[in-house]
DNA sequence: GCGGATCAC
DNA sequence: TATGGTGATCCGC
């Protein structure tokens, strides 16, 4: 027998690829690119510090194999089965079929934007970014370039590679046209980054007697013609440059779902993809086949979020994003390793400044600062102190920063960054406007999160992900919108498309209302009605301060956002997580 | 509350 | 000549 390589190589090979390798894919060739690139990145500290990442999650994962042969001994393995599918059956039971939520993504949306501007680059490979590459065009990536592709890297793959230097500025601007066409199917879209959006058009539908799949292809359609941006419609998966849709019954997703690789699950990286992997799900059809198994690690693996991947259930809420729910505002800073304590803190300061002026545009101050950095050698490490008020000032940023810095040196590191969290809204004690009138209302704190609710809330973003398909992801296919704070409960019927009101709600008092801004029918109370109109209000004032630029005294903000009809909790919005644990 | 890790975009 | 930035969440302590 020769002897077989060490079982880390093959990880460690795909890992130097980059994240999104494995979502693209174009490239006919994954192995030999993979290998080009392990290739040219050997040697570097970058990939020493990636093989040692890789080993300690090798050694992860089988100290979880460990426990897993120590806890399967005399387990009646059929038991677990039965009672994962009770689970499943609970999960069908409030299943919601009658939600139809799109998800839209702009098809290379940079590199778009940039043939837009500049047809010449029209069927080039080209790159967008700096020593780092945001996007490639397809061109580039049939040849392997990806975003989070360092430069020489890509070169090597493809060596006629373009460059052209990122404007996020010009992005932004097509990107709100884009949002405001979509805003006009579903008043509450919700942008997830510049490029992506997530639509509930069960209302425009029936309001305009459309299919599904008419209407998205009208949406689409009128993007095409408005901004010159193709894009790619989920209304289910979907695949580049079309639109897809999932059949609207139980069967036909969950046939759609046997063979779709967990790594198109929300919340599955790379690392989760491993220890699936290493526990014999590799689609989320081996997740039915492994349901002991995984019973058996719930904690580590988290079943019910595994459970509802293999049912293709995810969330069905389609919110708009909510300033209010801001946790943090940083800003970091990459650079050549730098050891001299002295310009360390020089940059520190620029860092402080910078953070400084995005509180002052965006209205935050915070009360815990956390200091974060990155060695020469890859590592990373966060340093944190709360205060007893809180800053926003370059000098308070900086003073406390310096000393959280001043006590790790002397260091060499690559990267600084200084975060805020634990905020306060700087416009949240105007009594003026519109707020004055809604002041009391929706000011209850979040409601409890529950990890094992399916549910996102993603939030907008800078950076385009290029991924090619779009996964399998959150708001494919209709889910219970109704988080339902009990673990599972014995004895829940099968009710099939009944939508159970969430646990604890009333629905004494709630009436059908118009909303006098955006004509919503709302199934609400008064108190409802006026904090949906606070929201509505507070969009529209939003989206003029955007486009005015911003205003020294920030007018009108939102209060806390209440939604219509029967309050909805948020729970967590990354319920498949896998738990780590040694 | 802190620090590490993971993830999305 | 050489691997990004912003924000969020979860876990263990």
């Amino acid at each position: 027998m020769a002897p077989s390589k060490p079982p880390e190589a093959d990880s460690l090979v795909k890992r130097l690829a980059g994240p999104s390798t494995n979502k693209a894919g174009l490239a006919q060739d994954q192995s030999e690119i993979n290998r080009i690139i392990a290739e040219a990145s050997k040697g570097s500290k970058f990939y020493e510090n990636e093989k040692r990442k890789d080993e300690e999650l090798t050694a992860r994962i089988n100290r979880l194999l460990e426990k897993r042969d120590s806890v399967i001994k005399g387990v009646d393995l059929a038991r677990l089965e039965k009672a994962a599918d009770q689970i499943l059956i609970d999960m069908e039971a409030r299943r919601d079929l009658t939600q139809i939520i799109v998800h839209v993504d702009a098809d290379a949306f940079y590199a778009s934007v940039e043939v837009m501007d500049n047809p010449d680059l029209k069927g080039k490979g080209f790159g967008v970014g700096g020593g780092v590459l945001t996007t490639a065009s397809y061109e580039a990536r049939k040849c392997g370039v990806r975003s989070a592709m360092p430069m020489h890297i890509a070169k090597k793959l493809y060596p006629e590679l373009i460059i052209v230097p990122c404007r996020f500025s010009r992005y932004s601007e097509v990107s709100k046209s884009l949002m405001s066409i979509l805003r006009r199917y579903d008043p509450t879209m919700n942008p997830a980054g510049f490029d992506e959006a997530y639509l509930n058009i069960t209302q425009y539908c029936s309001e305009h007697e459309l299919g599904a799949e008419e209407c998205v292809q009208v949406i689409r359609d009128e993007v095409h013609k408005e901004t010159g941006l193709t894009i790619s419609a989920g209304i289910a998966p979907n695949k580049p440059s079309g639109q897809f849709m999932l059949p609207f019954d139980r069967k036909g997703i969950v046939a759609f779902m046997k063979d779709l690789s967990v790594r198109k699950v929300p919340g599955i990286g790379r690392v989760n993809e491993r220890i699936l992997e290493a526990i014999g799900v590799k689609t989320c059809g081996d997740i039915y086949t492994q349901r002991a198994v995984i019973t058996l690690l719930d904690h580590e693996l988290g079943l019910h979020g595994l459970l509802h991947a293999h049912l293709g259930i995810g969330s069905n809420v389609v919110e708009p994003h909510i300033r209010e729910e801001r946790k943090s505002v940083g800003v970091e800073r990459t650079f050549r390793a730098v050891g001299d304590s002295s310009k360390l803190m020089e940059i520190l300061e620029n860092i402080a400044e910078s953070l400084e002026e995005d509180c002052e545009q965006t209205g935050w101050a915070g009360k815990t600062l956390t200091l974060k950095y990155k060695l020469h050698t890859y590592e990373v490490f966060t340093r944190a102190r709360s205060l007893n008020r809180y800053i926003r000032s370059k000098e308070d940023i900086f003073s406390i920063g310096s000393e959280l810095l001043r006590k790790e040196l002397p260091l060499t590191v690559r990267l600084l960054g200084l975060r805020l969290t634990h905020l306060k809204d700087l416009r949240d004690k105007g009594d003026r406007g519109i707020k004055r009138f809604f002041k009391d209302i929706g000011d209850q704190p979040p409601s409890k999160r529950n990890r094992l609710n399916d549910e996102d809330a993603p939030s907008g973003t800078l950076m385009e992900d290029d991924v090619e398909e779009i996964p399998m992801d959150q708001a494919v296919v209709s889910a219970n919108g109704t988080p339902n704070p009990s673990p599972s409960r014995e004895g829940q019927r099968f009710s099939p498309n009944v939508k159970d009101p969430p646990e604890g709600q009333q629905l004494e008092g709630r009436e059908r209302l118009i909303c006098p801004v955006c004509s919503t029918s709302l199934l609400t109370d008064n108190d409802g009605l006026n904090a949906h109109m606070d929201y509505c209000l507070s969009r529209g004032t939003i989206a003029e301060l955007a486009t005015l630029g911003s205003q020294g005294d920030g007018p009108i903000t939102p209060n806390k956002k209440v939604p219509c009809g029967p309050a909805k909790s948020r729970p967590a919005p990354n319920p498949f997580l896998l738990s780590k644990r040694k």
